[in-house]
DNA sequence: TGCCAGGCGACGC
DNA sequence: GCGTCGCATGGC
């Protein structure tokens, strides 16, 4: 499964690209590191396998399309600019200084929806579990060994009882009425990129499944929409806890999400869930 | 073993 | 509009 390196492209420094960050911050569940510390991932059907050495991120040049990675890996703007604002209060600065090399993904919108729904009422190895799983069962494989996520067409096809091998439970439901709007063109991920942001958001929020939270998972993350703000029971415990009562997260701006990337980040790797006091 | 997880929909008030 | 409950499953 683990892809040699050969022709070594250069992607980004690693001041601007925290690999581990930004793969393991919450925002994506596909990628994962072999024993030597290199990543590998399928993206919309392209495989990559990427690392960092000596302050370089290095990718795979096999059949490897650098400006299509550039553009996923959001390096065409300064991360450093953008949370610039971020200084109060002091605990968002010390959750910014501690992801920095963040990276806001620009994920494929189906597998974004799909994975975020899986999400909802779960935790993150086994998102991964369900995911890897549902790909194994009904993606493509590649000649690396990796799968490719499956589309729209091929999940709306089946039933409850197709899934019922990936364990996921009553999300089930929510996957396929997800996979039939696509089919139908109830929801069209073109359009909703040249909607507003609050009109994209009630688009996706109409469907079956998906509440809130995994709308504006949806919109930061497949459709890049920074300003969107997801709140889940890790980023409720922190604003309670140290944010003043009332916050509202609009005052970060159009970069809200990066922040509440940052903020999650921090509390999921550094605070457990039962040492904080909030209910 | 019991609590919890990147929630949501239905229901009662 | 708001609070509560059941939902399916397994990581820890």
């Amino acid at each position: 499964m683990q892809k040699t390196m050969k022709t070594e492209n250069v992607l980004a420094f690693v001041t601007e690209l925290d690999l581990k960050k930004t793969f393991e911050c919450g925002q994506c569940f596909r990628w994962s590191a072999d024993e030597s510390g290199v990543y590998h991932g399928v993206v919309c059907g392209k495989a990559l396998a990427i690392r960092e050495e000596n302050g370089l991120i290095l990718c795979d040049a096999e059949d490897t399309d650098i400006p299509f990675w550039r553009d996923y890996f959001d390096l065409g703007v300064d991360y450093v600019e953008m949370s610039g604002p971020f200084i109060e209060p002091p605990y968002l600065e010390m959750c910014a200084n501690f992801g920095r090399g963040i990276r806001i993904l620009r994920q494929d919108p189906w597998e974004a929806l799909i994975s975020f729904i899986i999400s909802q009422c779960n935790n993150i190895p086994r998102i991964k579990k369900i995911i890897s799983t549902l790909c194994a069962c009904f993606g493509e494989e590649l000649p690396c060994g990796l799968f490719t996520f499956p589309s729209a067409y091929k999940l709306a096809a089946l039933d409850e009882t197709a899934l019922a091998p990936l364990r996921c439970g009553y999300r089930a439901e929510y996957i396929l009425c997800a996979a039939r709007a696509v089919v139908s063109g109830e929801l069209n991920f073109d359009k909703l990129s040249q909607f507003s942001s609050e009109d994209a958001f009630a688009e996706v929020r109409r469907l079956r499944g998906i509440g809130d939270k995994v709308a504006n998972c949806f919109m930061l993350y497949g459709l890049h929409r920074m300003d969107r703000f997801p709140i889940d029971v890790w980023m409720k415990r922190a604003l309670e806890r140290y944010f003043p009562k009332n916050f509202d997260p609009k005052i970060l701006g159009l970069y809200a999400g990066l922040a509440q990337q940052y903020i999650f980040y921090y509390a999921r790797t550094n605070e457990r869930s039962d040492n904080l006091e909030c209910s």
